[in-house]
DNA sequence: TCTGTGACCGCGG
DNA sequence: ACCGCGGCCACAG
């Protein structure tokens, strides 16, 4: 089983509608755990692709991906976002315009 | 218990 | 706009 904060993080992720994302950061406090960031790497990494969470909406505050480029994992990322329609500036997300803000999950 | 770690964050130069 | 750096904190061993 999960721990705690992670099954609550991956429901997040599971919750971010198609054609937006949100920020490592975004899903840390809507989890309950503002400053928890990395937890959330943390927990993607582990899934590793055997999933159906949408962990590709999920990029970095400024709108980078979080893998290194030219991975796998940042190629499939990429191209899962631009089947979405997700608007790009160069090689980012425009977070500005596709950002989705959660509220705050209800039962910790 | 304590320590190391990381798909992060945000400020300052 | 691009680094570098210190701070963060849940989790594993």
């Amino acid at each position: 089983m999960p721990s705690p904060f992670r099954s609550r993080a991956l429901a997040v992720v599971s919750s971010i509608p198609v054609g937006t994302v949100m920020s490592y950061g975004d899903v840390a406090a809507a989890a309950g755990a503002p400053r928890a960031a990395r937890q959330v790497g943390y927990a993607l990494a582990d899934l590793a692709g055997h999933t159906d969470v949408p962990w590709h909406r999920v990029v970095r505050a400024s709108g980078a991906l979080a893998l290194a480029e030219s991975t796998t994992g940042a190629l499939l990322q990429r191209a899962r976002l631009e089947a979405e329609g997700v608007p790009w500036r160069g090689d980012r997300v425009d977070i500005g315009r596709c950002r989705h803000v959660a509220e705050p999950l209800k039962s910790p």
